[in-house]
RNA sequence: GCUCGUAUAGUGUAGUGGCCCAUCAUGAAGGCCUCUCGAGCCUUCGACCCGGGUUCAAAUCCCGGUACGAGCACCA
């Protein structure tokens, strides 16, 4: 009999393939040159959401084989596990770093020379990139397995080769179909010392090298990257023939690009806090974690977020927007309400009203209320100001302050409100500018931190000095 | 140049031959509720890149276009 499939939607993350009753390991290696930011966190909360679904483990790896181009930075090996725990929910099962790692990476380099599998070429760049476009055997690679041990001894030895002499390659053929398959190399010399390791090492590996067997003695059974890698997936898969393992499943995806964050690198940000274009790594206006959390973006929102965003090989464009509504979705009931009152005007307040006013601090939630001695003369915005309007949850006056009903008479519109309050700034990160707007703002005693509701205004947090908005 | 990949409403996404005149979210418009321009609820708008082919039947398979993106680093 034929079944019936229901066809329902599916919800949340797709199945990992080839799973077969496996507990995944699962890795994420981000370069510590710098701390994370917006797009490391896509890479966390997929790797870490399939880890926890599946009972599996998350291994958190620190891809720092690079003292030239991306030098390490110290402070990252402590920020980036801390925030992977804050992002995640929980911290990484294993913790490695590839810089310490480097005798397995030797250890395995050699033995791809002994098997003939690898050679030493001294050739320059372009040289190569000639043999490279012409399919043709560039000299080194009729080394034989004594001479390439001799060479590769000879890039170990700081009396040999110097950087840019000589570089390891992979011995996967010249006439490979796909040009970026070719022979690819897999370690370079490198002279500047490494902050963690100093100069113990000479010859570092490159990435589909290093990846490629910690992966393996890592047990990965999983790797999920972006689809600008799938050529080095297919550079490792033929070192993993070599070595006869089986390469991981492979999971890619697209691009993101947030237009609102426009183009930020780690070596450029790096460059302006140091110029003092922007205030530190949690400048509101920069797209690191440490920014987004400080501007009340919680850990929650941005795992539903990139969970939405799902694991398509499309190259996406996604505005701010779309976070924004997942955060707003898990602030909303935590924010107390307070009144933010810009460019204030002073009413005298004439006729009949209470003198003192008991106010819930949320519509729904239960949260302590705010209470409001009432003297003679409130403040409400000037834009709200010369007409008659409702003072919310007090009672309704005309445009001179004239108390005209305690209850709620006819539809002239709400507006908030407050006795007294602290002139205060809320800060607006706009792009690349931020923006500032004066006001006074009801008295509280929320600690830093808290994420309060500014009536009719936004979201925004409390910071030492002042407001910080989140988003409205 | 060679190689690889992707193409569903404004933006994301579900959907692997019939349940699809296509899902959900977000967005926009309107309404309800509410003493916030917040939250919630309701309604509406809006899409299968193009052209062939296979098939009783295609968003789904095949071929050819087109568009966009990526790799071919002594970066990751």
């Amino acid at each position: 009999m034929l079944e019936k499939k229901e066809q329902k939607r599916r919800e949340g993350l797709p199945e990992l393939p080839n799973l077969n009753g496996r507990k995944p390991v699962l890795r994420f290696a981000p370069n510590p040159n710098g701390p994370l930011s917006f797009g490391h966190s896509r890479g966390l909360v997929i790797n870490a959401e399939y880890a926890k679904l599946h009972d599996g483990e998350l291994i958190l790896r620190f891809d720092d084989t690079d003292t030239t181009v991306k030098p390490p930075m110290m402070e990252a090996y402590d920020s980036i596990p801390k925030q992977q725990e804050e992002l995640c929910g929980y911290s990484a099962h294993r913790l490695v770093i590839a810089s310490e790692r480097m005798d397995k990476y030797h250890d395995y380099a050699e033995k791809t020379i002994e098997t003939d599998f690898a050679y030493v070429c001294t050739c320059t760049g372009d040289e190569f990139r000639e043999f490279r476009l012409s399919k043709s055997n560039c000299p080194c690679r009729d080394n034989d397995v004594n001479e390439n041990l001799e060479l590769w001894n000879k890039m170990n030895d700081s009396n040999g080769f110097m950087p840019g002499d000589a570089v390891l390659r992979m011995k996967t053929g010249m006439d490979q179909k796909n040009p970026a398959l070719r022979d690819w190399p897999a370690a370079r010399i490198q002279t500047n010392p490494h902050p963690r390791v100093g100069s113990k090492w000479r010859v570092w590996p490159l990435l589909d090298f290093q990846s490629a067997i910690e992966d393996y003695l890592q047990g990965v059974t999983h790797i999920i990257r972006g689809k600008d890698l799938m050529d080095s997936t297919r550079k490792q898969k033929l070192l993993y023939d070599h070595f006869e393992w089986n390469y991981p499943e492979t999971i890619y995806w697209g691009r993101v690009k947030v237009h609102e964050f426009g183009s930020f690198s780690t070596s450029q940000m790096k460059k302006d806090i140091s110029e003092g274009v922007y205030s530190g790594w949690n400048d509101p206006r920069l797209p690191t974690l440490s920014a987004l959390f400080r501007r009340g973006i919680r850990p929650e929102s941005l795992r539903s977020f990139w969970i939405e965003l799902g694991l398509t090989q499309k190259d996406i464009a996604v505005p701010l927007s779309t976070l924004y509504s997942h955060n707003t979705k898990s602030i909303e009931p935590i924010s107390p309400r307070l009144a933010f009152i810009r460019d204030p005007v002073k009413i005298d307040l004439s006729g009949e009203f209470p003198s003192k006013l008991v106010i819930s601090s949320h519509p729904e939630e239960d949260m302590p209320n705010r209470i409001f001695e009432i003297k003679n003369s409130i403040f409400i915005e000037n834009e709200d100001s010369g007409k008659p309007v409702r003072l919310k949850d007090f009672c309704d006056i005309s445009e001179n302050g004239d108390v005209e009903s305690i209850d709620r008479s006819d539809k002239r519109p709400i507006v908030h409100w407050i006795t007294e309050g602290i002139e205060t700034q809320l800060t607006i990160a706009e792009g690349k500018e931020l923006a500032h707007v004066q006001g006074l703002l009801e008295k509280h005693n929320y600690p830093i931190g808290t994420i309060v509701q500014l009536e009719r205004i936004g979201y925004a947090i409390v910071e030492k000095d002042g407001l910080l908005m989140v988003h409205d």
